[in-house]
RNA sequence: GCGAAAGUAGCUCAGUUGGUAGAGCAUAACCUUGCCAAGGUUAGGGUCGCGGGUUCGAGUCCCGUCUUUCGCUCCA
């Protein structure tokens, strides 16, 4: 696990010195849980979202893609449950540090008082037999109504708290009643503080009377609220889905782990809609679609398994994660919901428009039900990182480290060197880089010994290196030199534009998922 | 949010009981060399996370604060 957690630093720093990953505004400190892209992080990251996108939308022509906004309609977070389900008030307790729901706590303290009068109608039961009337006993017993009383002031006052969203008043409610946390026993409270897991701003002046909206939590909504427009405008016929890429913001309590859990991250998402009651068939069929795209990359099938939910989520009736072995431990990279019709429900009930679709084989119209595939790029991202980091012990006792990233998505597909700066080798080179520079990210590089470049193209994982050297001018072929094996072969070049597309080119992966 | 540890050059780190900041690697230029991190010369780069205090003097001692990492916690 030491052994894990150094290469996990050593990954990060990695990122940092060769341009992929920066922390956010680091000249000031940085931002907690913030991240900016560098140069070869944004390819690697454009790749990765390519491979996805060309998957979901070239091989599957009743999958159609959309960008909807971040800013959304206020009330699309009502529906989805986003603004009700995540409002906690948090309190810790300082002795056992353990965080509560201050609101739960005071509602056990509820729940105690009914458990009492429960025992005493219990107890009064089994002392009358037949002749127990429990209905005069709850309302005339002395101790009863007292316990009644205390409850339904309690009630109250928390109540009241609640719809005044008055912290304050909470944490005195759980010292006036003097609630105890159940591990430590003590009565030592922090403040309440109200967890919101949006991040809220406005829109127009607030002359106008502003109107508050929200950085969305999730790119899923944008993809619910344009069901109709979709289906109707492109002819979709369910099953079919919608795809997309953006951002998601999310205001973690605690945001950790480099790039794995960010507050600003980007989802790729689809969702695909499908008839009621045939759900989990497409469930299942998704789960092995989706395994097979990750593992058709080629960082290795051991890395990644599924793990299915028990506890689900409000809106789903099954859910499953693909987890990839991230230094850290399995880690969840995509998420696999079967969400039911909660969503158009929801947004029917909320908008008042009719949301569903006509299917001309039933004859009738229904809600459709929703498969969920939503993957974190970040995430993506890291476990390909991950994977691909490499420090490698040589023959001659020397290490490297490199980069083993799939050629497809690696930032620079080759670099051209010329062995020396002078006799003209220079000017081939860059002759070269002119011809393949608008097909592939294509880098030169003159400066130390050969032996060196070789090693700096390794390290951002730049799978081929083209060398020019004296013999390329009379014979106009050049040295190949792999990445992963750092074996070199003999090619025309001519013939170099052919060889690099087939290496590199997403399509053979793409052909392989097709396939299977 | 609580607890622990850390913060010095792009990276990894040294820095003596307090005396005006260093190394290796990396980067840039030149010379030499030419197929797997060669050698030489030179250069750039740091208000030692930030703020205050003690002191003649603070990277070093004290207080506060911020950030990061790890554990707990949370995670549709």
């Amino acid at each position: 696990m030491a052994q894990e957690e150094d290469i996990f630093k050593k990954l990060i720093s990695h990122s940092k010195e060769y341009g992929f990953v920066f922390p956010s505004s680091e000249i000031y400190d940085g931002l907690g849980a913030v991240y900016d892209y560098g140069q070869n992080g944004v390819e690697l990251k454009n790749n990765i979202k390519k491979y996805w996108w060309d998957s979901m939308t070239l091989l599957n022509e009743n999958v159609v893609g959309i960008d909807s906004a971040i800013f959304m309609h206020p009330t699309v977070w009502k529906a989805s449950g986003h603004v009700d389900a995540f409002n906690d008030p948090l309190i810790d307790n300082k002795d056992s540090k353990k965080r509560y729901r201050a609101d739960v706590l005071i509602e056990e303290q509820i729940t105690k008082y009914d458990d009492k009068i429960n025992k005493e109608v219990e107890k009064a039961a089994k002392r009358f037999g037949e002749a127990f009337d429990e209905q005069k006993f709850r309302e005339t017993h002395p101790r009863v109504l007292e316990y009644q009383a205390k409850r339904e002031k309690l009630h109250h006052r928390f109540a009241k708290a609640l719809n005044d969203n008055d912290l304050n008043e909470l944490r005195q409610i759980i010292l006036d009643y003097e609630i105890v946390c159940p591990i430590s026993g003590t009565c030592n409270w922090t403040e309440v503080r109200q967890f919101n897991l949006m991040f809220a701003t406005e829109i127009g002046s607030t002359a106008d009377g502003a109107m508050k909206v929200y950085l969305r939590p999730e790119t899923a909504q944008g993809i619910f609220v344009n069901f109709l427009n979709v289906q109707k405008s492109g002819r979709m016929k369910i099953p079919f889905g919608i795809a997309q890429i953006g951002k998601a913001f999310r205001n973690e309590i605690v945001a950790r782990q480099f790039v794995f859990r960010m507050r600003e991250f980007e989802q790729m998402e689809m969702q695909f809609f499908v008839r009621p009651g045939e759900e989990l068939k497409w469930f299942e069929q998704w789960k092995q679609i989706r395994m097979r795209w990750h593992k058709a990359l080629g960082l290795g099938d051991r890395k990644y398994r599924f793990h299915d939910h028990d506890k689900l989520a409000h809106y789903a009736n099954a859910a499953t994660d693909i987890e990839f072995e991230m230094p850290f431990g399995f880690k969840e990279v995509e998420g696999i919901h079967s969400r039911t019709d909660f969503d158009l429900r929801s947004h029917e009930k909320y908008s008042g428009k009719k949301i569903q679709y006509f299917d001309p084989e039933l004859n009738q119209s229904y809600i459709p039900y929703v498969i969920e595939t939503s993957i974190g790029v970040d995430r993506m991202f890291l476990s390909v990182l991950s994977a691909a980091y490499t420090e490698e012990t040589l023959d001659d006792g020397e290490t490297r480290v490199v980069l083993k990233l799939p050629p497809a998505l690696a930032p620079v597909k080759l670099a051209v060197l010329p062995l020396v700066k002078k006799d003209g080798l220079p000017e081939k080179a860059r002759e070269i880089i002119e011809n393949l520079k608008f097909d592939f990210q294509c880098q030169y590089d003159e400066k130390d010994s050969i032996g060196k470049r070789y090693r700096r193209q390794d390290a951002i994982g730049t799978p081929y290196c083209i060398t020019i050297d004296h013999d390329t001018l009379n014979d106009q072929c050049v040295t190949i030199r792999y990445r992963d094996t750092m074996e070199q072969e003999r090619a025309p070049i001519d013939r170099l534009e052919e060889i690099i597309r087939d290496k590199v080119s997403l399509k053979n992966i793409l052909k392989k998922i097709a396939e299977s």
